[in-house]
DNA sequence: CCAAAAGTGTTTGTACTACACCCATGT
DNA sequence: ACATGGGTGTAGTACAAACACTTTTGG
């Protein structure tokens, strides 16, 4: 025998992205003009809905599979928004997720059906809806990953010059590094291994390659 | 003109309520006897469904309401849960949501209506659904709180000794900690101020009675 | 006067900060 | 030989951890 809840409400569950990336020159945000009413135009979060058989993780990830056509990527839950009037449409309630992708050794790319565009984090447009609290709230995360867990931080290249993650950390948390001390940080953290391939294409003397290891 | 998403599935909506509690003795954690099927007299998180007309946020304060009668109560929001079959009566995703009562000074009592119990945090029994996760990431959850924002930790009187504080960080933390060094960290962390008055009740000599400091 | 709990300081090690020079090599 | 970016060490300071004795006073 099977019970039901018949008589409570239902309503439809939207999930949105914040959708980071790197490439060397600073962290980027993909963003996307909406197609659908309304707002139609306004640039927002990458979105969709969350449908009857399948969990909100799954729907983020088929959400971000239909942008780039990746599959298999970090992504993190962060927090509901449930504002009555949130969306003018329709009562809705969306569950923000975070993505982290790499703009180097990019295996991906943007499906161009959709109008989506990387912008720098310092300077992207006002969204729609109450997306743009979802960004502040998935970098104040980010920044906090970073500084807790820096190897979950799946936005460089396998292999990776120090050079490039502190220029990484840099642009996350919006700061300046000290060389020197940043290397002995990262190297007592015990979080990477430095290979001996060297990267010969910023310098005449190479800069060493690290990959994050893998931890079980 | 209004826009509706027409074609989108709908589904029910819960909030599921982690109440914590402290009593000088332990941490405990505030249990229902669930009261309508499927799982009928099982122990379970207090929860409740979402009206289309409510926040999530105002939906667990009328959750905790119900149960203590209490309104005002510092209640955060933790994650969504959503697998498809967590609840075998019909697809429903919960968001989880923590709170903290001091059971000292009791300034509520537990609503007759419903059976409830406080349990000891290291020793309560299984719940239904996905309901011990949500106490898992709760408990987490805390103890970050414990060591970064521990004027938040709303489950002492509000005078109250160093011991006192002590305990509570040692219930949470689930470790013993130094009297020495705790007292050091709390006043070098300028989070709450000694009063005149000694709390006579468990010495000889008396123990001081602190506050938290409100902040702006 | 003594039992019971409260209060208090010092030392040691570890982590973070600031800071500047030498190294390797392609041209 | 030199210009370019890569790599490295030390000294000072601040914070965390370990550790034991003295104070107060009701009985």
């Amino acid at each position: 025998m099977i019970y039901k809840y018949d008589s409570e409400d239902k309503l439809i569950v939207a999930v949105d992205c914040i959708i980071f990336g790197f490439d060397n020159e600073g962290l980027k945000i993909l963003l996307v003009k909406r197609a659908i009413k309304p707002e139609i135009g306004k640039w927002s979060l990458m979105g969709g809905f969350l449908k009857k058989d399948e969990t909100l993780t799954a729907s983020a990830k088929r959400v971000l599979k239909t942008l780039t056509g990746l599959e298999n990527i970090y992504l993190e839950q962060l927090e509901a928004y449930s504002e009555v009037n949130r969306d003018p449409a329709e009562r809705t309630i969306s569950v923000a997720f975070s993505a982290l992708l790499n703009m180097v050794e990019q295996k991906w790319e943007l499906e161009k059906s959709f109008e989506a565009k990387w912008f720098p984090i310092n300077a992207f447009p006002v969204l729609i809806f109450d997306h743009n609290m979802m960004v502040e709230r998935a970098l104040k995360r980010l920044r906090y990953k970073a500084q807790t867990q820096p190897q979950e931080l799946k936005l460089l290249p396998k292999k990776f010059t120090m050079l490039q993650l502190r220029t990484l950390f840099e642009a996350i948390l919006d700061t300046k590094l000290d060389k020197r001390n940043f290397t002995t940080k990262i190297n007592t953290m015990n979080i990477v291994k430095r290979l001996d391939e060297k990267d010969m294409s910023s310098s005449k003397k190479g800069s060493y390659l690290y990959e994050f290891l893998e931890y079980d």
